[in-house]
DNA sequence: TCCTATTATGCAACTTGTTGCATAATGGGT
DNA sequence: ACCCATTATGCAACAAGTTGCATAATAGGA
């Protein structure tokens, strides 16, 4: 589970409260790791039993919010977390299962899905360009801007991966299309 | 959920018991949809009860051995379900959170594990490979067969991916490697 | 014949993630 | 002053997948 070393992460980037993190979540982390707000208070709360975080001004001025700080075991916990191995974990896309289920009962609706993925995957790779445009396009490489390049890359690699399946995925179907099979 | 309908492609496929199916999803099927043991019988039970699959041979031979047969209201559902539309599925990867977590805390461990699962990736891209040669190499292309290259090509073209990006992270990760950042 | 490994089935408890709803507080418009 | 949209926090129930264990039956070897 990455949901609490992924809190941990953004924490030390900068502290900050639940719905903030949640906010974070929309954008660059979220890019790869989603989560609910309901996911993060839970695990917020957690988080904090263990001793890995504190809360920062627990009912300050306005509002409710509490803004959260890694502690020394918490940053321990992430390192050793993030040295740890792990099995590669297997593809799992409901996507092969819907292409498989098209092979066996014949022509479907699919194509029709396919074209309007293809469509979302155009537009989050236009996204991630833009940010590489926007974030990454000086050459000033740090270890951390280049790792953060790097994860940018997964991105922008998968995406691309996906708009070209999306392409051959709709060539097949609409071959023997839509017509005559 | 995929599940279900990954179960009624299989089984109409070829009808077959709970355990048959757990090994075909050790298989071709589990490529791309994994299952215990334990979540297929659950199903099948519940594919029962909703009247999609009927058991053949309740206490037959040897064994207890029930194989399931897909009934027209699964293959309707099944063509329901292929046609439908749905959001793409964001990425979700914990190696990104890893990396992003390397990145805020300095140099770790992660290149050993990201040195071990290029090895795993590489040997899933031969075994693709292998299977691609193995049943893919002549020109006979059925709807069908087209169908599942096709999802084969989709294991080839993500194992391909992990692999270019295993080796981008290495070099990144060694760079500043283990002695000097 | 008996012992054991393998195959086949299943229950129960747990983890992770999702959904729907509830509540509190603030700030801006009227 | 009052209403209301927005922000911030949270509970409870559910859904999906995982893990550990249990049980039955048969096949094959000692």
């Amino acid at each position: 589970m990455s949901l609490p070393h992924a809190l941990l992460t953004a924490l030390l980037e900068r502290p900050c409260s639940g719905s903030e993190l949640a906010g974070r979540f929309d954008r660059s982390i979220g890019f790869f790791w989603q989560a609910t707000h309901q996911q993060i208070y839970r695990e917020l709360k957690r988080l904090e039993d263990l001793g890995w975080v504190t809360a920062l001004e627990p009912e300050a001025g306005r509002g409710r919010k509490r803004a959260y700080q890694v502690l020394p075991a918490g940053r321990e916990e992430l390192r050793r977390w993030t040295g740890e191995s792990r099995e590669a974990k297997p593809l799992r896309d409901e996507l092969m299962v819907r292409l498989r289920a098209e092979a066996v009962i014949g022509p479907t609706d699919l194509v029709r899905d396919i074209e309007s993925r293809l469509g979302q995957h155009l537009e989050k790779l236009a996204l991630y360009r833009e940010i590489e445009r926007r974030d990454f396009s000086d050459g000033a490489d740090s270890r951390q801007r280049e790792l953060r390049h790097l994860v940018l890359q997964a991105g922008l690699m998968a995406e691309t991966l996906w708009v070209d399946f999306c392409r051959q995925a709709i060539a097949v179907l609409s071959a023997d299309g839509p017509g005559n099979p």
